[in-house]
DNA sequence: TCGCTAATGTTTACAGTGGTAACATGGCGC
DNA sequence: GCGCCATGTTACCACTGTAAACATTAGCGA
């Protein structure tokens, strides 16, 4: 028998058969482990073993490894939309806009695993003509833009124009992450390039 | 014993001990297969299957699975080199440069998993100052940029001019493919995206 | 033409993974 | 006080990447 089986090593602080919070303590397991290794490395049996229950207690709370990385995503996507909300508060106008763009980038750059989670597990958020729902940081985007091109501007054009500033940050977001362009010299970048 | 060991169907047409030309045998394969699953769906072992040769042959080839992922990345870089090229050709001045930039996106609806195993393998390509080395897509940009924003401007205005222009490329393509936008409307604004 | 060697494949084996099924425990409502 | 059922556990399974040992043969020098 292989020494690793699902009999991962348990907890010796507390016996109690049951946890408590074993949802929620995945998931923050789970966040934790991001912070340290990239998403293919995330194993339910690593989370599993370092909140020390058994691997298979995870299907207990989430019926698939996926669906615990998207309440993963979930909890990223609310971390990015408070941060660019704060980044927004400080500034006023054309600048509170540009504030959530590079709040977006600084997170997706603080944030590298998470971030890519995010975009990898959270297809079919948009309807057509709906930029995207309620509380997503695009939501945010498209008030400002709404702002930006005008109360009178047809609703394609508010679409183009959020669809642009979206583009311009996602890209250079993940050109940095992807290691395509010098970390270094984008970073110092970021505020020209957001404008 | 599982039914599945490493003991794959073995071509039948062909008993030949050698297979002739594996390397490129692989690869093909591999790339044949990425037009029907995702990234992380491809496994050696079905690659290796397909072929008709056993999993670990793969390994005279490839040191790892990594070291193929790299080389369908490099072929995929090709392609998508050759095809901006064209695209290029087929006009002048600023257009041709937007071309270029719409041939990304197209490429990247077109070969979704290609797509992203180039970037998600390719990193270390560049040096700090220059955006990228010789034959990369970035390096057709760069000329045309240069192009565009005169010989006189300084290296740096020409990096960020650059920069902008492949971030809105690339995070148009990946926002499309993440379905963070509906895709049918956001493909019907590519063109006007990429001014 | 023979035979050796290096290149290329194959078999076997192993640890790790996501996932299912059957069983164990114990907290809470009656 | 007791029984139910949500929550955990143990056994498995198929599959994956990969290492080690063995088999085959292409091709080169004698």
């Amino acid at each position: 028998m292989a020494r690793n089986d699902n009999s991962v090593n348990m907890k010796k602080t507390k016996d109690s058969y049951h946890h408590g919070d074993l949802r929620a303590a995945l998931i923050s397991e789970a966040l934790k482990l991001l912070e340290k290794q990239d998403l293919e490395h995330l194993s339910l049996r690593e989370v599993a073993r370092n909140v020390g229950v058994s691997a298979t207690a995870v299907y207990r709370h989430f019926p698939a490894k996926d669906d615990l990385l998207k309440a993963l995503a979930d909890h990223g996507l609310a971390m990015l939309g408070a941060q660019q909300k704060e980044a927004a508060a400080k500034a006023r106008g054309r600048l509170a806009f540009a504030q959530t763009g590079r709040a977006y980038v600084r997170f997706a750059l603080a944030n590298p695993n998470l971030f890519r989670l995010i975009f990898a597990h959270m297809p079919a958020r948009t309807k057509p003509g709906a930029m995207s729902p309620e509380g997503l940081p695009a939501r945010l985007m498209q008030d400002f833009i709404t702002m930006d091109v005008g109360p009178k501007a047809s609703t394609e054009q508010v679409f183009l124009s959020a669809l642009r500033a979206w583009s311009i940050v996602h890209g250079l977001s993940m050109l940095i992450l992807d290691e395509q362009v010098d970390r270094k010299v984008a970073e110092g970048l970021i505020d020209r390039v957001i404008a």
